[in-house]
DNA sequence: AAACTATGATTTACGACGCT
DNA sequence: GAGCGTCGTAAATCATAGTT
């Protein structure tokens, strides 16, 4: 019984990679919020709205990215200046 | 000067949130046999009581702080399933 | 098409804090 | 006040998608 259940639940596991405009939201935010990326559950909220996917889905997220980020930080280097250019343009305008 | 504090902050990984957890269990995935019984004994009742935990400890070698954590993530996770899909059901 | 890599999700293990 | 509760998370691992 719960073999089928459980499953069932890992099927779940088969994802899609969210959307290159999601994820530009969310490297946006987390590069904008690098000293500290831990977005609130109100943040994270909106940004699962903005993004089209679940609060978990942020939460996931941003656990993946900042562990990764910490344990290679010179391989994010490029991405991370791509952002800052970004959110620089950004606060200028 | 908005330019400059956020690069100095990119080039700032020293910003603390990166915490080693220094003195912590390495993770060790539970064998199949093991989370299955976990999941038996889940299935029977979400709580604990002191003796099953210990008895669930000893019959599948793990300690009674492992199956105490063991339980309380079980609970987060079915709280968390519920939550994601509120009710489709078998 | 078979390695290989990136990425989203899940699984152990805690710290922080709450309640009783 | 020891002890178990939830909540958010780190870190490792899993499973598959995407790339070379």
């Amino acid at each position: 019984v719960m073999i089928l259940r459980s499953r069932f639940l890992d099927a779940r596991r088969k994802r899609r990679n969210f959307s290159k405009q999601a994820t530009e939201v969310l490297n946006e935010y987390f590069y904008s919020h690098l000293s500290n990326p831990y977005p609130s559950e109100e943040a994270k909220e909106e940004l699962a709205k903005q993004c089209g996917i679940t609060v978990s889905q942020v939460s996931n997220w941003f656990g993946n990215k900042r562990i990764r980020y910490k344990k290679n930080i010179s391989k994010f280097q490029e991405e991370a200046n791509i952002y800052a250019v970004k959110t620089a343009i950004g606060a200028t305008q | 000067s908005v330019v400059e504090k956020k690069e100095t902050d990119s080039n700032n990984p020293s910003a603390n949130w990166i915490h080693a957890r220094s003195t912590r269990k390495k993770r060790c995935p539970y064998t199949k046999h093991q989370t299955l019984e976990l999941e038996k004994e889940f299935l029977f009742n979400m709580y604990l009581t002191r003796d099953r935990r210990y008895e669930v400890a000893r019959l599948l070698n793990l300690t009674e702080r492992q199956v105490k954590i063991w339980f309380q993530n079980r609970r987060m996770k079915m709280k968390k399933i519920n939550k994601d899909h509120p009710k489709d059901d078998c």
